[in-house]
RNA sequence: GCCGGGUUGGCGGAACGGCAUACGCAGUGGCCUCAAAAGCCACCGUCCGAAAGGAAUUGUGGGUUCGAAUCCCACACCCGGCACCA
């Protein structure tokens, strides 16, 4: 560090400093001593879980963890001081890639990184003074935890809800494995950048998709305590809409070919269907003669990748199927293309084509010259401006025919009138549908939790027995982890051949691991009974504590851990082992630590080091700094921020417990009102502020309070007076939630036995937040022109006597007749003329 | 294209529909000191004015209201989610 280093500097004189570094020494020790923050499970007081989304280990903590730590900790810190038990853990999501990886790269196991990386974070957590309950840590990849998550998956499968199927998933060409959609982004490897493809290939899913429906009725209930940002991608992400499938008669087939739509009221326009060329179904329906121009067609859709598919303006391709269907409410025939303009796995992966009122649709149709027929009425003029599709409202056109019209509806109408006839026809009905796929969890790469399913010749997917669990990971390293597009598993032969547990013949492990979001999806319930053997969770427990009352974390999770967390509590609750539905309560989204207006990255080389910061300015100051710097969903661009005024205040703060010449429980009701009204404000406001997250206000307070303390010592009542006591009482607490080593150190000065965590918070005095006189604004026309000093207690008569008689306001008034007056005793007056 | 959030001094940001700019950073002047650092005190958005004081001002334009940064409508810009999802 360069400039202000002044974190150890030793104070002379009248200007007294503490020694920064000694007294992050002295009280770690302490703490270490004492574990202050320890939950008590059996504690009769009510409950608070604050939880933060636990680190990976990849290397030491960085400027963003102390972030969101720090946030963490004051609402940790403010639940205790106000009486509740609060379950504070940590742990570490330590499966993953990048251990793996270096494991590649350094010919070692991924637990050697993985081991170390967490130390080194927790003795940056401990330095950092977190209040967390050191013995409820854990780690996701220790046996005794992944022990469950395959105890989990296996009760997943017997309820229908873990399952195997051959499909088209997205490949990582670089990770050389599979992604789940909600890790691919913008077509590429959320993890690595690279281009993602397509590959069939049979793999395990959780079936999320069943609780589509739960997951978004969910969100209405978390709307008011989650960020509207989560609630929104959630609600896009599970994509719900409403609809109808429509069966059409395929020529010599006797399936019929359902297709999903939203607008069934335009099912007159339907001119000619579309299935997705990379579906079973195109193969299924192409005949003979089309056949060879469909399978060509069909290897260019699938060397294309999905960025090229993404690409807007895209020129419509597509073949014709070479068979023809029926329009059920018209008769008429019709054709049958396959275009990689429709999806495989959304709806049926087919469409009717209704070109009049889809602009997709009216592309592919002017590419192929297939006809068009409106179906809802535009507006004047839209013919004349080159017509193309018209997705507007209207009343529904050439809609009719012998048995029914919907001439002349509204869409929301013209909709319910064809589906109720097609509902008594048979050949079609209402149906909601959603954008959601299941969760493919198969991944084939080491450092993972072992799926515990055996493949057996005679038996097919045979259970581990839960007595058997954990399957534990065969010791690999170095060359043997390398990608190579199946699961390193599959080669350690002695892990990977066992006997079938059902008929003893000659079986296979599944050689592939779960993806690691299934270990975050349920570590929050594992805190509740940590040492469990019987379960995953004590239920008991889990129940006392859940669900957690704060989660706090990065919104990149958004539609990734959030998701998958809740769905694993929906699906713990239907198994009756949990009473609620949703983990988290409530939710805190930090914003990004930036550095000169980007985002810090080692290819700007704008990356700011924690470590450093915490050596020139120590742990308090940076914490200070991250939490006053604004809201907490906000950015903080550390460029801006000035962590040496952070430290310039804690020592100016910490002073006032030097200066406190009364005795520790000296009766502070004697002592200065003005001063104890200051405190008491400060506190009452602090409350609310805490508690609508404005923790930067929460400082600002503090601040005026200290600001008031240092002048009732200077210039006022002096350093005797019960009042400054209490005055530097209140700033230790509210200090100590944000800066936790000054504020050990003060409320040592100032003559109590540690931890200041434990002391008792200040009971707010009613009478105390009174003023003595208020400040009333006279308005003239909404323009303040007077202000007047006046008894909280005033009535609005003798307030509004007092305004009108006042000078400047008879001036203002300047002879003009009053017409109205609006008071709003004590602080205001508002005289219309 | 659809959906969500935002826009307040030089900067980070405050503000139950009622004194806009709290608190801090940066800046200016002073005290202390041989001097500096630290500390302390004062000033510190814009325009007019020597000052007293006045005027306009919370992205832009309308509206509701005695009164709008705050509520409503439209627009501009910024950030985020979804996106060939039928």
């Amino acid at each position: 560090m360069s400039e202000q280093g002044t974190a150890g500097t030793e104070g002379t004189a009248d200007a007294a400093t503490y020694d920064v570094p000694s007294v992050e020494r002295k009280w770690q020790q302490v703490w270490a001593e004492t574990e202050p923050f320890r939950a008590d499970d059996e504690s009769p007081k009510e409950k608070r879980y604050a939880l933060t989304m636990f680190p990976y280990p990849s290397g030491d903590l960085h400027m963003g963890h102390a972030e969101v730590f720090a946030l963490h900790d004051v609402i940790a810190r403010y639940w205790r001081f106000r009486g509740f038990e609060v379950l504070n853990p940590m742990g570490w999501d330590s499966f993953g890639l990048p251990a793996e990886n270096a494991a590649i790269r350094n010919d070692e196991h991924p637990a050697t990184y993985t081991y170390a990386n967490i130390e080194t974070q927790a003795a940056s957590m401990k330095n950092y003074g977190l209040a967390f309950d050191w013995s409820r840590r854990l780690h996701t990849s220790d046996p005794d935890y992944y022990r469950w998550t395959q105890w989990l998956f296996l009760k997943f499968r017997e309820r229908g809800l873990a399952y195997r199927k051959n499909s088209p998933v997205n490949w990582c060409p670089n990770d050389q494995t599979v992604l789940a959609n909600e890790q691919v982004v913008d077509g590429a490897c959320e993890r690595c950048g690279a281009v993602v493809t397509k590959r069939d290939l049979t793999q395990w899913y959780f079936k999320i998709t069943d609780y589509a429906q739960e997951l978004l009725d969910g969100l209405e209930v978390l709307a008011p305590t989650w960020p509207d940002r989560v609630i929104n991608a959630q609600r896009n992400w599970i994509g719900r809409s409403e609809g109808a499938h429509v069966d059409f008669v395929v020529e010599g087939r006797e399936e019929p070919l359902t297709v999903y739509t939203t607008r069934p009221d335009t099912l007159f326009g339907a001119t000619f269907m579309v299935v997705a060329a990379d579906a079973a179904l195109a193969g299924e329906l192409v005949s003979d003669a089309q056949r060879p121009a469909y399978e060509a067609y069909l290897e260019s859709v699938r060397t294309a990748s999905d960025i090229d598919r993404l690409a807007t303006d895209r020129p419509k391709t597509g073949v014709d199927l070479g068979v023809t269907a029926t329009n059920p409410v018209t008769g008429t025939t019709i054709p049958v293309y396959a275009s990689d303009y429709v999806l495989a796995d959304y709806g049926t992966g087919a469409i009717m084509a209704v070109p009049g009122q889809d602009q997709r649709d009216w592309d592919f149709a002017a590419v192929f010259g297939l006809p068009v027929i409106r179906t809802v009425q535009p507006g004047e003029g839209w013919e004349a401006d080159g017509g193309e599709a018209f997705t507007g409202g209207g009343p529904a056109i050439n809609s009719a025919n012998e048995e029914i019209s919907v001439d002349g509806m509204e869409i929301p109408e013209a909709k319910s009138t064809v589906i109720t006839w097609l509902e008594s026809k048979g050949t079609g009905r209402g149906t909601v549908n959603f954008r959601l796929r299941d969760w493919l969890l198969s991944r084939q790469r080491y450092w993972g939790v072992p799926i515990p399913v055996i493949h057996c010749p005679t038996c097919g997917e045979v259970d581990v027995p839960l007595d058997q669990l954990p399957v534990e990971l065969p010791e690999l390293r170095g060359a043997d982890l390398k990608p190579k597009g199946t699961s390193p598993l599959a080669a350690a032969e002695d892990w990977v051949n066992v006997d079938c547990p059902s008929c003893g013949g000659p079986a296979k492990r599944d050689s592939d691991t779960m993806d690691t979001f299934v270990d975050s999806s349920w570590y929050f319930l594992r805190f509740t009974s940590p040492g469990y053997a019987d379960g995953p969770f004590d239920p008991a427990r889990a129940n006392a504590w859940m669900p957690a009352d704060i989660y706090i974390g990065g919104v990149e999770h958004a539609v990734l851990h959030l998701l998958y967390a809740r769905f694993f509590t929906m699906v713990l609750h239907d198994m009756g082992l949990l009473e609620t539905a949703e983990p988290f309560a409530a939710q805190l989204n930090q914003g990004f630590v930036i550095n000169q207006g980007k985002k810090m990255s080692k290819s700007l080389g704008n990356g700011v080091s924690l470590g450093e910061q915490l050596t020139a300015f120590g742990v308090d100051a940076v914490r200070l700094t991250l939490i006053f710097a604004g809201p907490p969903e906000d950015d903080i661009d550390w460029a801006e921020m000035s962590p040496a005024g952070s430290l310039k205040f804690l020592q100016r703060a910490w002073r006032l417990s030097n200066d406190v010449a009364s005795a520790a429980g000296v009766d502070v009701t004697t002592g200065d009102v003005a001063l104890r009204r200051v405190t008491h404000r400060v506190v009452a406001d602090a409350e609310t502020l805490v508690e609508s997250h404005r923790f930067n206000v929460m400082v600002a307070r503090t601040m005026e309070l200290v600001n008031a303390t240092r002048k009732a010592i200077d210039s006022g009542v002096g350093g005797g007076d019960p009042a400054v006591r209490e005055a530097t009482e209140a700033v230790a607490m509210l200090l100590s939630m944000v800066a936790p080593y000054v504020a050990e150190e003060m409320w040592e000065t100032l003559g109590h036995a540690p931890s200041v965590a434990h002391a008792a918070w200040p009971v707010v005095d009613p009478a105390l937040l009174v003023e003595e006189s208020v400040t009333a604004v006279v308005q003239i026309q909404g323009k303040v022109r007077a202000r007047l000093e006046v008894d909280p207690g005033i009535s609005a008569a003798d307030l509004e006597a007092l305004a009108l008689a006042d000078a400047s306001v008879v001036t203002a008034i300047a002879g003009r007749e009053v017409r109205k007056v609006i008071v709003r005793e004590p602080k205001l007056v508002n005289v219309v003329v």
